[in-house]
DNA sequence: GTCCACGCCGAAAACGATTACAGCTCCCCG
DNA sequence: CGGGGAGCTGTAATCGTTTTCGGCGTGGAC
């Protein structure tokens, strides 16, 4: 196995020394005929500069790790798509760790940041919230950027949604249709999102002036089958309720499968609506009205943040906050009657709704 | 900004040669006393390897790049979760490369190699056939493997579906539900899959002793409105037809959409097949019965193979074939009546039908 | 003719690890 | 008591680059 030509097979070859080999390969000023020997050397040989010495003599690798709870989740596909775009196009390379939601694991790749192989890291969503986890961030030796909730304060760059303004629009949206008996099907209260829009809903109803009603509300997970089984007990307990405001589009999902089991027309009955606005609910039949959190725009702007960290260091953390849109489709009855459905994002601000920037 | 320690460091704390300090950490055989010195140092110094040193000595960066052509494919997304999962667990990390369908740009990625940054490469679908990929592949200075078609004899480790044979179990299961004027929604000719299930469908109508009919046959493309419009165009010209075999979910999709739009039946009038097995086969109302190709397991192949090379690079040339399955749901009426279809692989070998192992 | 400035180039020292090799100590055996 | 392993350890080379620093030759100014 013949190993590949270095500086110093190309120095030999041109009859020159390694540094002013690697000065021509550097583009610094250097005689017009010492350029052109080397130039020929290098061509004949095929060289290519060897990126690991190169990394630990500059002490930058130009990779950037982005670590994430589940690859299967059509959520995280979007961000690593743009993530990767922007990445590309300022010379850095991706690396992808799937933590699969083990905290553990998560501390793993944290503490791998000390093996100095990649300049930067992406993660989402930080899962576990001990100190130990955001020490671990606000020390790591290589910039981070949080993609979700951090807990106030913390000195790092972070991307954020807001999925309270997202329930709002939805939840004006409903009552703008006649809606008045409006359901939620939620995720797991322990979790950020889960408490998140547990609360958004309860303020929902009450700029709407409408009553919260516990009856309505059903806790279950973000999946689809357990977003099946808990439509099918909310339906149980509350059969007169006209809208499903859904945390998750997979819980959607489950909701449209139970109403369609039991006869229930969608939207004429009870009108749909999903949050992520994934792939899946332009799938779905009938197409599903969904909040859109922007997944791909924080993906951009975690990859646009680290960027400009590498840059200047010395940045001090910055917080940025994408806005949610609402896609209507054919689940609430707003759409067009295909699932072709316009993919013009409904930006309508529930400014008027929720009186303010209130964050 | 205080710089992390090395061996150094430690060794200079623990009153100690650097060469001492590397065996204890490598674990070779030292005096027990000295291993306690080396251990209590790099512990009080919070010691971690910098693995991009270690990377140039040993020629090994513990890196594997996948590149693909589109992320956002809902296949690829299978591949990555299963190659990082196997991956991680051998200790490699995974870096992701998504050429979007540039040939250029794949070019660009086999070149990359020669910068000996990754220790080997999965590359699927090889697009560009030309001479220079295929040297390129062959002649890279890291393993590579293909996921896909490439021309035969390539000296080059290869894991490759069965497009035809799943073709063939799909007919088989139409025909077995009594249909009898089946369309094939296909993508581009020029593509190896679209040529490939074109091949399978004329070869499926002769085994199964139906006549082929071109009014009955459809191109378009791989995605869901290229794969409405041609749904469209075939159901002008051939009213009657009682099933398709869509070259895609995606193409699926689309001709549900159309079927619906016109108000045909799924199953009872028109009988609906997919590929691929998607996630979007099961959430389409009704859920699309679809022909497995395996591409999880040929992710979990790809690493393997890439494993094995690096472990014994002497290996010949390996080619690995992921067997097709038949995933049946409601649109050709042989599934449960909800979305919550068996996930049972339908292992109905087309042996009988098929005549034989004819890969 | 001398001196200085300047432009290029080469020698050598990093970067942080692994490892071949030589040297040292200690013990055992003849 | 001397020779020779055995068992550890330290020195130094190495991986392939970048970069600093000093040397050398040329040219112009005085």
């Amino acid at each position: 196995m013949t190993e590949g030509p270095t500086i110093t097979t190309i120095a030999q070859r041109a009859g020159l020394s390694i540094a002013s080999v690697s000065r021509v390969l550097n583009g610094l000023p250097t005689r017009e005929d010492t350029v052109r020997r080397v130039m020929r050397a290098a061509d004949e040989l095929g060289y290519v500069p060897n990126s690991v010495a190169r990394s630990l003599r500059n002490r930058r690798t130009h990779q950037i790790a982005f670590a994430l709870s589940d690859i299967g989740n059509p959520v995280y596909v979007a961000m690593v798509r743009e993530i990767q775009a922007v990445l590309k196009a300022a010379g850095y390379r991706l690396l992808l760790h799937s933590t699969e939601g083990d905290p553990e694991d998560e501390v793993c790749v944290l503490r791998g940041l000390r093996e100095r192989y990649v300049d930067g890291l992406i993660i989402s969503p930080l899962r576990g919230v001990g100190a130990e986890h955001i020490e671990a961030v606000t020390t790591a030796r290589v910039p981070v950027v949080v993609v979700g909730p951090v807990p106030e304060g913390t000195p790092v760059d972070n991307v954020r949604g807001d999925s309270r303004t997202g329930v709002l629009l939805a939840m004006n949206h409903l009552h703008g249709l006649g809606r008045r008996r409006i359901g939620l099907l939620n995720g797991p209260l322990g979790t950020a999102p889960g408490a998140a829009r547990a609360a958004a809903y309860r303020e929902a109803l009450e700029l709407l002036g409408l009553p919260y009603d516990e009856n309505l509300v059903e806790v279950g997970d973000f999946t689809r089958d357990r977003g099946a089984r808990a439509a099918r007990a909310l339906l149980a307990r509350a059969p007169g309720l006209d809208a499903l405001m859904c945390a998750s589009d997979l819980i959607a999902l489950g909701a449209l499968d139970v109403l369609r089991e039991q006869g229930r027309d969608v939207p004429r009955d009870v009108a749909v609506v999903g949050m992520d606005d994934t792939d899946l609910a332009s799938v779905a039949w009938p197409s599903l009205t969904s909040v859109s959190l922007g997944w791909a725009e924080r993906g951009r702007a975690a990859a646009r943040l680290l960027l400009d960290r590498l840059r200047d260091g010395s940045l001090p953390p910055r917080v940025v906050t994408v806005e949610p849109g609402l896609m209507v489709r054919c689940s609430t009855g707003g759409g067009p009657a295909t699932a072709f459905a316009t993919r013009a994002r409904a930006r309508v601000r529930a400014l008027a709704l929720a009186g303010g920037d209130r964050p």
